[in-house]
DNA sequence: GCAACCAGTTGCAAATTGCAATTAGATGGA
DNA sequence: TCCATCTAATTGCAATTTGCAACTGGTTGC
């Protein structure tokens, strides 16, 4: 798949490859729920993806070169995704989109403690989490996506988010 | 006009808001460019965006709060658009998906100069960006969209555009 | 052997997009 | 006054994209 190229543009350009409802959603679900497999993105989607909707999204990142698809050796029908070189460098840019989303919009606690902790710790903490995601997904994907390897960054991420949802649920 | 709410995640509920192939660049040539009249976006933009787009982003946007639509005194039928404190707070937003596509997709060189001027200068330079635009697009959006209130920071950018665009054209 | 699971695909209706032509009012100059 | 031009759109129409539900062909675990 190609994109357009309605102009040389850099931010033109990035909207003709992330400007849809679900790209960057789906980037989100792999980089931050490390969710590897189209089961898991589909079934634990917060947003409720459809699953030819995802299909179609990953086909296209895979041709844009965002992921990666590989076979999983413990399953013969199942694929391991996995993010890219450029797709990783969309962390500072990712953890803006979330802070200002934070700012400006509805946002739910439970759901915003990540982007609040990503804005917080700032360009240190985004080259660490950057450091680890290439460790569970361009140095060792199955090992990434099986939980042998993991991400200290995301386990925090994680751990923060599950702190603030189980005390929301407490209070209901 | 309302948003979905798909989920209360700063990056989805982003996504829903400028998450198409337009609203952002739109956005953009408000911010760059000062365009501050429809035939201005319509006719200076460099996608070739319809005019029948435009007109739904830009009523989007403002039902949006992301831009406000004024009348021009010295033309009963013209409007003048103006950026929000929201849209102006997409500043540091807007530099990293520059950033980000500076290094990733193919930017012609005038085109991406603002960007990389935008992302050496950093917060710093961010911020003087962002207390001009309130200048010519909240305290004074008549005098900022006739010119007679200036932004130096914008000033900068254009001349290095202008710069750069003249250098190639000289080339070739 | 069989139920559950896997990554999708297919069919179809609805919504959105993009292009070209058109519109109604405002302005400027002869 | 007349008329060309400018303004911010709107309309009609074809093509594309989206979203939902059902289905497929294969694999795995018991």
């Amino acid at each position: 798949m190609d994109i357009e190229r309605r102009s040389g543009c850099p931010i033109n350009l990035t909207m003709e490859v992330l400007g849809d409802r679900w790209s960057l959603v789906v980037i989100r679900d792999i980089m931050f729920g490390n969710r590897r497999h189209f089961r898991e993105l589909l079934n634990r989607s917060e947003e409720g993806i459809a699953s030819n909707i995802l299909a179609a999204r990953l086909k296209r990142l895979v041709s844009l070169d965002l992921i990666t698809k590989l076979d999983d050796p413990t399953h013969a029908q199942k694929a391991i995704y996995s993010l890219t070189e450029p797709a990783i460098q969309l962390v500072p840019m990712i953890a803006m989109i979330g802070a200002w989303g934070r700012r400006h919009l509805p946002v739910s606690e439970d759901l915003s403690i990540r982007a609040e902790l990503l804005e917080n710790g700032g360009p240190a903490l985004w080259d660490d989490f950057m450091n680890d995601l290439r460790n569970i997904h361009i140095v060792d994907p199955i090992g990434g996506a099986n939980g042998s390897v993991r991400s200290p960054v995301l386990i925090n991420l994680t751990n923060a988010f599950l702190e603030v949802r189980a005390r929301m649920q407490r209070k209901e």
